[in-house]
DNA sequence: CACGGAACAATTTGATCATATTCTGCGCGC
DNA sequence: GCGCGCAGAATATGATCAAATTGTTCCGTG
């Protein structure tokens, strides 16, 4: 009996492993805009879960740099300015390449055509002008290359770093549209194929750096 | 009436932050080892707080990769192997000198000499044997160094690596004892007073690789 | 008869919730 | 303009429920 509590109950991810995971997507993908102010109850309300779960998702955002902890008890959705664009570009551009040219010996065939498919997965959605489609797949891309590299640590480093820009970046392509969107994947997906580790490097060096110029264009 | 109350009650930080301060330095100072199991219970009754502020500030250490969270729902002190050395080695190597270089122009008299004190600090702990004191004022001198680098971003990551080898490089500390802990803080010290930023990364470069290759050398 | 292993029970630990308490910000009156 | 409640939101507690580990027992086999 009782269908709906079983239900409930085989859901096998921890409540506030659900919550972080949700949220997590609603930043990366800007489904939050900078500056918004993120409540507790609200979450409570809109995602239908207790208060305890919730808290612990947003320390953990917190703590990872998704959202901001304002000193008086609030909690925001950062905002970019000047100054934090460039220190998140000199650590991707510090960070990203190495990770490449990690990836770059361990590709094989299989791992190679995963990557194209989304790549053109990501010029279809740029062609339609599906920004939110976009985005997603832009960071499947990057998420398949990072886990090819097999560095947890510098995963979860440069996650962190994406999770900041997101809300940004979706405010960019809003404004921009996705007509020059940054797609150095080609040059990235050659230099994959040819085990090519320094021309994975520096084609990821310049995906970064167009990525995070149209960012700091949009102010 | 109620002294006891009222004392509590003037601490201004809330529970939770306490706690993660609080458990912040047993791993970064090595009063944890690795592979040690961490119980909320446990924690409730040592530090004497609630359940909730103790789970919050688990997960924010969990998310920092100060402690790792084991598939089931079991909390413990992370333990190094070969490659994530080698990974968190980049990954300092990758950041660090860029926070020094970032430094360089920062620096005035009152810091220089603020970090001079520190580095002599250090220099006695070294002498005496004293480890637990040597990583205070280790970790001391390079969070200064840091501040100065004016780089809140970084700053978190750079953060984060040092949690991750907190606990092992007390453990490497206690086998070796403080004979040839690294030490290229004078050439630092040099640089920084010269404000030559290529210097004092290289500095630093070296301070990493060398502490890195005693963690290392100690499996 | 001793040993190994699988199932089971008991204890420990984690997850979640409902509720009480405290703090912040804001609007009202002086 | 300034202080003083008042509403609302966040913090913190303890209870309750669920899950996992551990220890134990019992059976089958060599």
């Amino acid at each position: 009996m009782n269908n709906e509590a079983d239900k409930e109950r085989r859901a096998g991810p921890p409540v506030h492993e659900q919550v972080y995971r949700r949220l997590r997507e609603m930043v990366l993908f800007g489904e939050m805009e900078p500056g918004q102010p993120v409540t507790i109850q609200g979450l409570v309300e809109t995602l239908g879960a207790g208060m305890t779960p919730v808290r612990e998702a947003l320390r953990r955002l917190t703590a990872e740099g998704a959202l901001a902890a304002q000193g008086n008890r609030r909690i925001v959705v950062p905002m970019l300015d000047h100054g934090l664009i460039d220190e998140l570009t000199i650590a991707r551009v510090a960070l990203e390449p190495l990770l490449a040219a990690r990836a770059a010996p361990n590709v094989d065939a299989g791992t190679l055509a995963l990557l194209a498919e989304t790549d053109e997965r990501l010029d279809r959605a740029i062609a339609r002008g599906d920004i939110a489609l976009y985005l997603r797949e832009n960071h499947v891309f990057h998420a398949q290359l990072h886990g090819l590299a097999q560095a947890p640590i510098m995963g979860a480093l440069v996650d962190s770093l994406w999770l900041r820009f997101g809300p940004s970046l979706r405010v960019v392509c809003g404004q921009v549209g996705t007509r020059n969107l940054p797609d150095r994947h080609k040059d990235l997906l050659a230099a994959l194929a040819a085990r090519n580790a320094m021309a994975a490097a520096e084609a990821v060096r310049l995906d970064v750096l167009q990525g995070m110029d149209l960012i700091r264009a949009s102010l």
